[in-house]
DNA sequence: TGATTTTGTTAAGGTTATGTTAATGACAGG
DNA sequence: CCTGTCATTAACATAACCTTAACAAAATCA
């Protein structure tokens, strides 16, 4: 398997070498100049690794990683041209996880691409090993409950509920990890975007409106367990 | 928990510079001046990233990556004080993570490491991530004790027992670290935080509780032993 | 043995985490 | 522009928790 790789930088120059350096060391590569363009090949493609320069016509490089960020996994390697933009860029405006600052040789930069995506190929040689990735199902049943993914659709006792937009998407992620310990950051970064800023507590009150349409009880809950001091886990 | 970092580095101005930055981020700190030390440090401490210099005394930085590389997943950032040395860093020989060359400004330094430890605690999430069906769960196993990193639950003979947070994350660090003698202040260091302020006294206070919970007779422990004069060690 | 240090044990008090409700303001659709 | 829906936050209530201090017991030392 051919990792793939999309620069997005709209100099020619450095586009051509680029490319080149990168193909020569077999990678699959493909150039884009503009920030808006970049969205669409990076949907498309689904690259391992994406470059991104700041610098861009259309829409800025901060705004194109903000955006992919949140839809895909690929590492974001982020060229900067000032110093002072390393926080927007690794901080949480971006969440970059890696960049370079202009300029910079070729050898660094092989070096920096070669270290990212040996670390996306540990990760999903993991997630392969213990079976995690696998097509969504199309409804998840708990006993009495179920979540439609594409009715998008909760159902008690065979009884459509009726969620706001916020409870299903909560519910539907609790539901696609049940079991699992959720802490109220993971669950913000997942559900609500990694670049939600605000109060964790939000999470909280949320979890009780779902609490209030799902538990037969809400006040002692047993699908929805809070765990003190971590977060809460669906159990089914 | 908080995350550790380990500084291998034998220039003192260097090592205090760099310890004093990280800590004031809020990561826990260890630094250590020699190759040989750094092995045994690190497998003690079991840090989440290792700053790594290729010059040292004792073992050199290559050798000293190379095997902390196959030992643990910790995240290692080499520092460099020539261009040449960056093949050999980041390609197959040590396989570090990121790499800084000397000089270098404090910024780049946090930068990078903040960039590191958000992919490492991405990567444990997601391997800890379940998928829809059976949930695939890391467990810690000790003949009728288990812990449960996924759910983040403890069981005795296969029951649920109730932890409260600090015991549960007392329990899990004891686990994690089976057979060593934890002196009180390490484990205030690593549970608590680093920046912890109080008696060390608590921590006996909490290991009682946990006793409790997990020995057959809290009054001869077997499972948390006691280290006069030095801390506590857990058995299994 | 008696003195001293270290650890065990307990309970009270302050602190923090979570539950719960309501007010506020954003936003979409009419 | 109004209306209704929803997300977020603030505020208060409650329950759970952590720390400390104090004393007891055990180990160590002189």
């Amino acid at each position: 398997m051919t990792e793939s790789i999309l620069i997005v930088e709209d100099e020619i120059s450095l586009q051509e070498t680029l490319a080149y350096s990168l193909k020569k060391e077999g990678y699959a590569v493909e150039v884009i100049g503009d920030g808006r363009s970049a969205l669409e090949s990076a949907r498309k493609m689904r690259p391992d690794l994406i470059i991104l320069d700041i610098m861009l016509p259309e829409m800025d490089g901060f705004e194109v990683g903000r955006i992919l960020r949140k839809e895909m996994s690929a590492a974001i390697l982020m060229l900067t041209a000032r110093d002072d933009e390393i926080d927007r860029v690794v901080g949480l405006e971006v969440g970059a996880d890696d960049y370079l600052t202009k300029p910079f040789s070729m050898r660094e930069l092989l070096a920096r691409v070669k270290a990212q995506l040996r670390r996306t190929r540990l990760l999903r040689e993991e997630m392969r090993q213990t079976g995690i990735s696998e097509p969504k199902h199309e409804t998840l049943k708990f006993e009495n409950l179920t979540v439609n993914l594409t009715r998008r659709e909760v159902t008690l006792n065979d009884e459509p509920i009726q969620l706001k937009p916020k409870e299903y998407e909560l519910l539907l992620f609790f539901a696609e990890h049940k079991g699992q310990m959720l802490s109220r950051e993971f669950v913000l970064e997942r559900v609500w975007g990694w670049d939600f800023i605000g109060d964790s507590r939000t999470v909280d009150v949320h979890i009780r409106w779902l609490r209030q349409k799902i538990e037969k009880d809400a006040a002692n809950p047993v699908r929805i367990v809070t765990v003190r001091g971590g977060g809460y886990r669906f159990e089914g």
